[in-house]
DNA sequence: TAGACTATTCGTAAAATACGAAGTGTAAAG
DNA sequence: CTTTACACTTCGTATTTTACGAATAGTCTA
């Protein structure tokens, strides 16, 4: 096995161009050095150095190893540079999945508890679709995926969902396109031009069922994974889109949009996925209780 | 200092994906690995691995410094394998400069004993100008110059010359060039087309003087740094070449050309330069003791 | 030729690394 | 639900590696 420590010895003696001045900058008497090298050159089998008059120069193999070395030591102090850099990373970090397909504000209000305990903690939140934050939970590069439904029993991943809550969702829209509407809701959504969830997302397929059952048949403008990129289409007056009614002040706020109805017919639910079905991190433990206790009672 | 050992440690487990894993490949007890870890993550200030279940997962950190490891790692054993394939360099390698206006005939000559020692020894020719060549004399990465002049005295290189012999030279040219000279040699030289080593060399300034001397004036078609390229210009038949009369043999053969003429007023001279006055290297002085006593004595 | 300088060898001291014994916590099997 | 097996860790001690002081050998400079 080769030694580093024999090589990095090697490498400051090459860069200082003899042995008592790298004793000098390493604060390591020369003698020990000139054994260390030594012992290297009896590793590799070959001599690095050559002796001229009372100073030793590198060899033609020298030379090669020193590449190597010149390559391998600065990729070292680059790391040890980095880590110097690093925010202290030994406050724990807890690292959250959202479905992407999950209202922003609403998943806001899910995590908000743990920003708000007593230990200082990093959350890093990361958004894509469940596949991938399930898998990426599966070899613990998550802690907690928030997702708008329980993990899928088709999905091999081992895992536990919890329920947070439901609540019922609002129809938004500009009102400009309000007032291009005919007739009351439910029935004013026939052909007026909406924008959905995309299928393979709960909340999509409970949409599809209650328009069907109501004989609705609006336009189907658009499809989006995100649900902050469909309020954004939204906004523009592209067509009608549905969010929590919860978050209803936020959505006016934000996007500039009204509320054209509403109904209890179609719940939109909220579930945290953990690896293991005790939570054990109390962070985590407190985000779901905080949730399931009041985030949809009575705000 | 970085532990490059508790590093090494840290890449196998991670590779590895756990300690009990990297125990058994490393032949090292689990605990002595755990130990080593928790000291780079002392060292670092930051957690590399963290606990989940009974095994142990990186950390965002730790797949940082994984990436760096895995890069110093891979260089480190590239540098192994190169090591393991080399020739045993231990065996002495004799690096010799030729400057590129001696005929490579006489620096065959030259260099020939050495190759015919007892001890196998590697010989690695390297040819350039002499300016080059001392450079390179003057920080050890030659052991000795085949120059065809001393040392000039306002190179600031410290060297000692050691001369070799000295030798005649003859005019080459091919048949059909011949043909077209009037008169005999070295009258013949008047206006008829030759080939020169480029100014700054000795054998330029002797044949400059020698030519001058004899009121000559030949038509002086190019000049060559390198000896050889200049024979085999004039092998086409573009001008007059010169070179010394021992090799009349081997330029006759290898580039079909006759003999014009010859004169002992040019002397072309060959010397050995080395950094130190009293030769140490064995092969060295064998090179220069050889040459010096049969080089152009009766061969 | 003396004195300064560089590298080296040797024996010993200090530091690091490795191991055995024992302990904790987790997951899987009975 | 208990038992067993497994993965990692802690502690004290043995071993190996690394560092140093003293002394040697060779080289350059004044």
């Amino acid at each position: 096995m080769l030694n580093y420590k024999h090589l990095h010895y090697f490498w400051i003696v090459a860069k200082e161009g003899g042995i008592a001045r790298a004793s000098e900058r390493l604060f390591i008497t020369p003698q020990t050095i000139s054994g260390q090298i030594t012992l290297l050159e009896t590793y590799f089998g070959a001599e690095l150095f050559s002796k001229v008059g009372r100073n030793i120069v590198l060899t033609e193999t020298g030379r090669l190893v020193l590449n190597f070395a010149d390559e391998i030591f600065s990729l070292g102090s680059e790391l040890e540079q980095m880590m110097n850099h690093m925010p202290d990373t030994r406050l724990k970090q807890l690292k959250i999945g959202v479905v992407d397909v999950v209202p922003k504000p609403i998943a806001h209000r899910i995590l908000s508890p743990a920003l708000q305990m007593s230990e200082s903690i990093r959350l890093v939140c990361r958004e894509a679709d469940l596949d991938t934050l399930l898998a990426e939970l599966a070899v613990h590069r998550l802690d907690l995926v928030i997702a708008d439904r329980p993990i899928p029993p088709t999905v091999s991943t081992r895992g536990y969902s919890h329920k947070l809550g439901e609540c019922t969702v609002s129809f938004f829209a500009t009102e400009k396109l309000q007032a291009q509407l005919v007739g009351d809701f439910p029935t004013c959504l026939n052909n007026a031009p909406l924008l959905l969830p995309s299928s393979g997302n709960q909340l999509r397929a409970d949409i599809d069922q209650w328009l069907d059952k109501n004989r609705l048949h609006p336009q189907i403008i658009a499809e989006f994974d995100d649900s902050a990129l469909m309020k954004a289409f939204g906004q523009e007056g592209v067509g009608i889109f549905i969010a929590p009614t919860v978050i209803e002040q936020e959505v006016f706020q934000q996007y500039n949009v009204k509320v054209i109805g509403q109904t209890n017919e179609i719940k939109e639910s909220f579930y945290a996925i953990s690896v293991e079905r005790r939570i054990k991190n109390p962070v985590v433990s407190n985000i779901i209780e905080s949730a399931t206790n009041s985030l949809f009672s009575n705000k």
